[in-house]
RNA sequence: GCGAGAGUGGCGGAAUUGGUAGACGCACUGGAUUUAGGAUCCAGCGGGGCAUCUCAUGGGGGUUCAAGUCCCCCCUCUCGUACCA
């Protein structure tokens, strides 16, 4: 400590360079202790840090910096996620590479990460776009590969024009492109999926692993995403069967109400459609109807308003139980790509079908009696389970039951079968993109699909190419890349040209960190056994689709590849989702001009005081305002405490920091120091190590700051007062330094400690410092506060009850009354009541 | 519509198991010190009467000796999602 002023920058520096040479964060395996793995969601390059990312890491830090101070054996890595679609803008409109682009902003970003003084491992970096990582990845596709979980096949998909590549389902919000907001088109492409389908019930049964450890909306925005409805497959066979195909088959998940079908509907994009319309009179009005709902904007055709539009194909087909004829009509609100593209129309008991049939005149059939009868003009559908009517032998049962039944009955006459759909489609994973970790197969016109061979991995992506202006990928017309010989016949051949998509990389990269300098393998088995899982995750909320129900499906499918550990079955046990940075009540844009400059702040006040501001002003999850005077709040506590030490100097020695005293504390001051201290450790251990609210955590240390100003005037310069109070400031400085760690190693080493304090566990707690001589009691008539009394510590129940009656507010209140019962809560209060 | 979360001073927010509502901080007001201050210190700070008291945690009921906290009904806001059959 060089001068009395507080120099954060000066000391900031000091202590982080320090810390370096020390490679005070390197860890390693270490079997004799518990390990804790905490982890923030890594960030993409794009050149600057903003506030959002500190408040993130801030997060991090104090959780790893607590953990560590618990005991436990902390990993905390930190890396980049560096593929992705704006290295390749900025490269077009900066003309340099999206390497060099991304490998310098890699740098810029790393260097004012080190300003903040995370406690990272910075021995583990990773950068998802060096070769030494995309291997292991390209590795797990041709695994996958070999396994069946990816597979090629040429579907409908979302094309963002603007980047000019697919988008998987996730990716596209409100049919606009996640990252660049352009409205998505429909393109018949050939394209690469991840089976992600295949893991669709366990993705979903393993959510209540994670109940109350992940936030509620989260796990039940991934149910939703995931969107499994049991039900059943009916067969309605055709009354003039088109070729080989003598059925249409739809979904429902009422299979109880299959007497009250009227009709069915289909999707204008059904595949039997243009059989069905064949020779119809009305034939072209029909094509007409759906070439209008097919040219509907996406958007517009999900809307609710959208009214209900349908025509009659004039086809029939056969109820499979009742054999009655039912005609067969097109709905433009029956969507081709969810269950089989075709619905039975029940209108009695669906508000849909009820409102097409009312619009088209189609007849309504009650099958289920409700409360009260079927009613006389019915204006609504009858969506309630009940009792069934009009359903032959299946009258009189309730619907669950029935629903059994039929579906049973249907499968007998193998007319149908017990089916669960989910809304979750298959994962896309090609990109048309340059900047990406290349697919490792080739097209060979002998032998087809070929998987390159595993020691041609990793097939390197070329940094030699220049990106073209349109934005379109340079590889597919790169011949030096694409075009190769066949793994297989050693004939000519082309490369796949698409590259991964860059969720690939954040779906494994939490388990490279385990072991991220090992070369010969993806993971050293040792280290992965050891960390896995992620102990505590922490990112941002929009996430909560994406990103992590990629990695929790990346998780399983490695799993049973063998590739991670045959229990890891979920990737992240705890899941903390941090709230966003917000400047007058709105998201930081540059376009609103509202940006806070991270590193501008810390220039002004020092990390320390913006470490303490991103913690003390909200709990974690919660979005907060960036306020102005609040970080001067939080830089006038830092001094506060800075000036608590130096101008009390002589009160602290070495001497007297160490070593339990002689004598038990004496003075009623010091008892009360001495108290407040060790309800302070309680508290703040708690706040910063189980329940994640560093804010109450702060607000109570800034508690026992206030008390030791306050004792500090009545204190002399005994050895015993002495002792007391270089306790508490030692315990000051021990609780804060997860939250604001230069500034209390700077004091803590000027207390004459010659060991780092990031070397330390939490002050011992010592519950007899606890016990208060003298405590207030509450005084209630009713339940209404009439008044307090101070009463010795521990008192009895007798004793309490005896003060409060005597208890002058107490006997006004009670005067004239009839004392029915009093209340007492040694330690709280006396509630006496009267009538 | 469905799902999740949230409504507490001028503001951010405390109150962890039902037990003194408003901790801690910001802003503000008055005072001290100062050449001056955006530095520091002291005091005040939910509303009403301003003493005894009283009303207050989105609204209305209820349970309880006691409710911000538990139960029922309703309102508002935020996020997600949606002709999903």
């Amino acid at each position: 400590m060089k001068g009395t002023r507080y120099t954060p920058l000066e000391i900031e520096k000091k202590w982080q360079e320090r810390w370096e040479k020390e490679g005070t964060w390197k860890v390693e395996v270490d079997d004799k202790r518990p390990k804790y793995y905490v982890l923030e969601m890594f960030p993409y390059p794009s050149g600057n840090i903003h506030m959002g990312h500190v408040r993130n890491y801030c997060i991090g830090d104090v959780i790893a910096r607590s953990k560590r101070m618990d005991g436990f054996n902390v990993l905390h890595p930190m890396g980049w996620d560096a593929f992705g679609l704006p290295a390749e803008n900025a490269a077009i409109k900066n003309q340099v590479h999206p390497a060099a682009w991304t490998y310098s902003n890699i740098q810029a970003m790393r260097a004012q990460l080190k300003t903040l003084g995370y406690s990272y491992d910075w021995s583990r970096e990773l950068a998802t776009c060096r070769p030494e990582y995309y291997t292991w990845e390209q590795r797990f596709f041709l695994r996958f590969l070999e396994k069946g979980l990816v597979y090629r096949k040429e579907a409908p998909q979302n094309w963002c024009p603007s980047c000019h590549t697919v988008l998987a389902n996730e990716q596209v919000i409100d049919g606009k492109c996640w990252r660049c907001d352009s409205d998505v088109e429909q393109k018949d492409l050939t394209q690469w999926f991840l089976k992600i389908t295949a893991y669709g019930d366990e993705l979903l049964s393993d959510l209540a692993l994670l109940e109350g450890k992940w936030p509620d909306r989260v796990l039940a925005m991934q149910r939703n995403w995931i969107g499994k409805s049991t039900g059943t497959l009916v067969s309605f066979p055709l009354e003039a069967p088109i070729g080989d195909t003598t059925d249409i088959t739809v979904f429902t998940t009422r299979p109880d109400t299959l007497f009250g079908v009227t009709f069915l509907t289909i999707a204008p994009e059904h595949p039997l459609v243009e059989s069905l319309i064949a020779g119809n009179e009305h034939e072209d009005a029909i094509k007409a109807f759906i070439t209008k709902t097919r040219n509907l904007d996406r958007l517009l055709r999900q809307s609710d308003t959208l009214e209900k539009e349908g025509i009659a194909t004039g086809a029939y087909c056969i109820h499979p139980l009742t054999g009655k004829r039912i005609p067969i009509w097109l709905g433009n609100f029956v969507l081709a790509g969810y269950g089989t593209g075709a619905v039975m129309g029940v209108p009695y008991a669906d508000q849909r079908d009820f409102e097409f049939a009312k619009k088209f005149n189609l007849p309504v059939l009650p099958i289920i009696e409700p409360e009260g009868g079927v009613p006389e003009n019915q204006t609504e559908a009858m969506t309630n389970p009940g009792r069934l009517i009009n359903s032959g032998e299946f009258t009189g049962m309730e619907s669950e039951a029935a629903k059994k039944a039929i579906t049973e009955k249907l499968e007998a006459a193998k007319k149908g079968s017990a089916t669960a759909q989910f809304r979750l489609r298959d994962w896309n994973i090609s990109r048309q993109r340059y900047w990406g970790a290349p697919i490792p197969v080739v097209y060979c016109k002998k032998c087809g699909i070929v998987p390159e061979k595993e020691e041609n991995l990793p097939v390197l992506l070329p940094l030699d190419l220049k990106v073209r202006e349109d934005g379109r990928s340079p590889l597919p017309e790169e011949d030096s890349f694409a075009v190769c010989t066949c793994p297989r016949c050693g004939g000519p051949a082309r490369r796949e040209t698409d590259t991964m998509d860059t969720f690939m990389e954040s779906s494994w990269y939490f388990a490279r960190y385990t072991s991220a300098r090992e070369e010969q393998r993806a993971f050293d088995e040792k280290a992965m056994n050891y960390w896995l899982p992620v102990d505590q995750y922490i990112g941002g909320v929009e996430h909560a689709i994406l990103h992590l129900l990629y990695a929790r499906f990346f998780t399983k499918a490695l799993r049973d590849l063998g590739i991670y550990p045959k229990n890891l079955d979920e990737p992240f046990a705890n899941l903390l989702t941090q709230g966003m940075v917000l400047k007058e009540g709105s998201k930081m844009s540059k376009s609103k001009g509202n940006i806070v400059n991270p590193a501008e702040m810390i220039e002004r006040y020092g990390a320390d005081t913006v470490r303490l501001f991103c913690l003390f002003a909200a709990p974690p999850e919660r979005d907060f305002d960036w306020s102005d005077s609040g970080i001067e709040g939080a830089s006038r506590f830092l001094s506060r405490v800075w000036r608590l030490f130096v101008e009390n100097k002589d009160l602290f020695t070495p001497m007297h920091a160490c070593g339990a005293g002689e004598t038990d504390a004496v003075t009623p001051v010091l008892r009360e120091l001495r108290r407040k201290e060790h309800e302070t450790v309680k508290k703040a251990r708690e706040d910063l190590v189980s329940r994640f609210q560093f804010n109450t955590a702060i607000a109570a240390i800034m508690e026992l700051v206030n008390t030791m100003y306050l004792c500090r005037e009545k204190l002399g310069d005994t050895n015993e007062e002495k002792r007391v109070f270089t306790s508490a400031m030692a315990t000051v400085l021990t609780l804060l330094s997860p939250i604001t760690p230069h500034l209390c190693e700077e004091l803590w080493e000027a207390m004459g400690h010659t060991t780092s304090l990031c070397k330390e566990r939490w002050p011992a707690l010592d519950e007899s410092a606890l016990e208060k001589d003298v405590v207030t009691i509450a005084l209630q008539v009713n339940g209404k506060l009439r008044g307090t009394m101070d009463v010795p510590g521990g008192s009895g129940k007798e004793d309490l009850e005896k003060a409060a009656l005597s208890d002058a507010s107490i006997q006004r209140h009670t005067e004239g009354k009839n004392i029915v019962k009093v209340i007492v809560v040694p330690g709280k209060l006396v509630n006496i009541v009267a009538k």
